[in-house]
DNA sequence: TGATGGAATGATAAATCCATCATATCAGAA
DNA sequence: TTCTGATATGATGGATTTATCATTCCATCA
């Protein structure tokens, strides 16, 4: 196992592509791109995910540093840790944008990519 | 499930980040962003991966439409899809320059992140 | 044709991740 | 203090991902 310091660099960015890597984490991070502070009451119905399930993906973002959190009276609120987690997202709509123009990638993306868990009908877009 | 046309963008976004989430899948990356085209051979060299295993991930970023192959006699070319997939890169790199400067966060990563299996001393950066 | 080298695919066990449920913590109200 | 609402943590089974090994495919050369 590596120390910190000669940990290959390519480890830790897999790392945050990682924390990335799931969709109501992606969801959530757009819910805090555009609002600067939102308590986790809001993202419960912005998400419409279960209680739990949602501190879970925001502990995996906050183990990523994606997040900070802050707790005011008994409300928590999340906020992007840095600007460039947004831009992050904003180059991934980049790309995708790109990639989905393509006119095989629709076919390709439907019938090739991992089959994805359904969501409830407030979090689609 | 969803149709391609419904398909939440989110879980799209997450797809395209999964993609990206692993050591080898980053270097291979940045290989092809250093080098226009780049063949499986080269890779093998660079990577020190086992020829199965780097076809794996290879299938990996195909899969996810981030490279683009072509075999020209018996040796396949690859290189990055789009100039975005670099683009993506950097700003990942640009967010853990902020991420790793700050004090606490070498701590952090090294206690928190998931342990992180060792890759062969030619991959080491 | 068969043999050879480069690359991809298939199968499998181990590791990791996810959704769900139950339980715990924390802070303010009664 | 006990209760209650808000949030987090723990445990668990099922799904997905990964590393390894064996096999197959594809193109050239003898």
């Amino acid at each position: 196992m590596f120390g910190d310091k000669e940990r290959p660099l390519y480890e830790i960015k897999a790392n945050l592509f990682k924390g990335l890597a799931h969709p109501y984490r992606i969801k959530i991070l757009e819910i805090l791109s555009r609002s600067e502070e939102v308590s986790v009451a809001q993202m419960l119905k912005e998400t419409g995910l279960e209680g739990s399930h949602l501190s879970q993906h925001l502990a995996v973002l906050r183990k990523h540093q994606l997040v900070t959190s802050e707790r005011r009276a008994s409300v928590v609120y999340y906020r992007l840790a840095y600007p460039e987690v947004a831009d992050l997202l904003r180059v991934a709509r980049q790309l995708l944008g790109e990639l989905l123009g393509d006119t095989q990638s629709r076919l390709v993306g439907a019938t090739e990519l991992p089959n994805i868990p359904e969501l409830p009908e407030s979090v689609s877009k």
